[in-house]
RNA sequence: GGUGACGUACCCAAGUGGCUAAGGGAGCGGUCUGCAAAACCGCGAUUCACCGGUUCAAAUCCGGUCGUCACCUCCA
């Protein structure tokens, strides 16, 4: 089965075919970096690393580019409160992001733009859409566009304008407005004392982008004006991404993103994990818990994305425990040293292979993509004893092509220091002397290094902890 | 009020018309071991929230009921 998305535009799997042959172009939804991010969020970006790495593991070449949302209320009232410049706030909270993504081991995307530094192409989009008379201003200065002027509004969320509840996006006085322009939502907003010294001086006045113009103008900027994939939560499908087709199509005429995929939410104890909530896990939380960062990465990706997803530390300890059988599969590999080769083991590696990948091109379904690669596990486990090395080598490779897509299999160091080495030996001659306390305490010593010894009919093996 | 998602074993989670309802965790039994730990092997839902209906055949389709959650305001 060739690769297939569920597209929330159409609501249901569409085979996938991309504009350009062998090249995708991706767009994902960024953070606001007033704070730090929660594993809800991380969950959202690990859903769009694993799309990213399976895309190239496809052999598609990929251009993802994700925004930081680096100006709005919430990064404004922030810096104040920290008697900081905006600034120098976004960028505290950016590198721990960053710092975040590659603890979890996403990949970096290939362009990171922030809305300050693009707001002449911000400004250039809403003079296209204020020629056009879809966007009007307002008495104060700011300039909204008119829902009721972008015939397809609500496409993609199934918001239409009558459906819509009354409280616009932003509205700064709601009483002067018409009922259906209170729908409207804010392109550029004029100066208010709140901004402090957060303003720009431009052809539209002084004052701050909107937040759904950044995506229209920094996706058309790197990814053209139509483009592949756009990715988010889904709770940006509405009102967050409705905008951006609104605004960009209306702009340019052209169909903005072919194929819109959103992830479902992380939840505790069955409610959205938020910030308002006060129900929220940090990555940072949770490392200071002693959890593994590739458990929690594994966690946070194995639960199809479209799934809600019931976080909880139990979550965390089971990931945990199939991690380590993954690792203990991998360290046990290099103890077959026999030049025998078992007859149609290429056959064994290409079933889960192919097990693996129509799983995932069915809609990243990769619980059992996943299932694949444990049955190879247990078939292998099985066949240990009529596998050679070169089998083994074979079978290593191929988790280890797995890991590029999935990312979370770490794998060992194979060389001991002499000095282990050496107390390894030491206790097997010990345990050969029959002098177990002795050999126990050796093995205490080990464990507390990070080694762990297992006593076979082959001989002592080792495999590391941590 | 409008829109949408979900309810499968003790826990997590696939399966959306037809072979014995994947896989992981936990548990139990066994193998190995000086012992322990780990690993490996085996066992585990006659049943898919509930009630009707369609069908030769349904967890899967249709109707209804109950329960949970989310979006419509910034939110991954």
């Amino acid at each position: 089965m060739g690769l297939s998305f569920y597209n929330t535009l159409s609501k249901s799997k569409e085979s996938f075919q991309s504009i350009e042959e062998g090249k995708i172009k991706v767009y994902t939804c960024g953070p606001t970096v007033y704070n730090y991010v929660h594993i809800g969020n991380l969950r959202t970006f690990l859903f769009e690393d694993l799309l990213i790495r399976y895309l190239k593991y496809l052999s598609y070449q990929v251009t993802h580019v994700m925004n930081l949302t680096d100006v709005d209320d919430k990064t404004i009232r922030g810096a104040k409160e920290k008697g900081q410049a905006l600034k120098e706030y976004t960028l505290f909270y950016s590198e721990a992001f960053f710092r975040d993504l590659k603890t979890l081991n996403a990949l970096p995307a290939d362009f990171y733009p922030a809305a300050t530094n693009h707001i002449k192409e911000m400004v250039d989009l809403i003079k296209i859409l204020l020629n056009k008379a879809i966007a009007y201003q307002t008495e104060d200065g700011s300039i909204y566009f008119s829902i009721r002027k972008f015939k397809d509004y609500g496409a993609l969320s199934g918001m239409k304008p009558d459906n819509l509840l009354d409280g616009a996006s932003g509205r700064v006085s709601n009483d002067e407005y018409s009922k259906e322009e209170m729908k409207d939502f804010v392109l550029w907003k004029a100066y208010d004392l709140e901004d402090g010294d957060v303003f720009w001086e431009t052809e539209l006045g002084k004052g701050r982008p909107g937040w759904h113009i950044e995506c229209s103008a920094m996706s058309m900027k790197y990814l053209g004006e139509s483009f592949d994939i756009h990715c988010g939560g889904i709770d940006n499908a509405f009102p967050h991404h409705e905008n951006e087709i609104a605004q960009s199509e209306a702009a340019t005429g052209k169909k903005f993103v072919h194929y819109w995929l959103h992830s479902a939410f992380l939840n505790v104890n069955s409610e959205k994990m938020a910030k308002s909530k006060k129900n929220f896990y940090t990555l940072k939380d949770l490392l200071e818990k002693d959890f593994a960062p590739m458990s929690i990465r594994y966690s946070l990706i194995t639960t199809h994305y479209r799934q809600p997803l019931n976080f909880s530390e139990e979550l965390i300890a089971q990931s945990d425990a199939a991690l380590k059988r993954v690792k203990e599969f991998v360290s046990s590999l290099k103890y077959i040293k026999t030049e025998k080769r078992f007859n149609g083991f290429e056959k064994i590696i290409q079933e889960a292979r192919e097990g693996f990948v129509s799983h995932m091109n069915d809609d990243l379904n990769i619980s059992p993509a996943m299932a694949s690669v444990f049955d190879f596990i247990r078939k292998v486990n099985g066949l240990k004893d009529e596998l050679g090395e070169k089998d083994a080598r074979q079978a290593l490779d191929f988790i280890g092509e797995i890991n590029q897509v999935v990312g979370v299999f770490q794998f060992e160091d194979e060389i001991l220091e002499e000095e282990i080495l050496n107390l390894i030996e030491e206790r097997n001659q010990a345990r050969r002397e029959k002098n177990f306390k002795k050999s126990d305490e050796i093995r205490e010593l080990l464990l507390a290094k990070g080694i762990l010894l297992k006593d076979t009919k082959e001989g002592t093996q080792w495999q590391k902890t941590s």
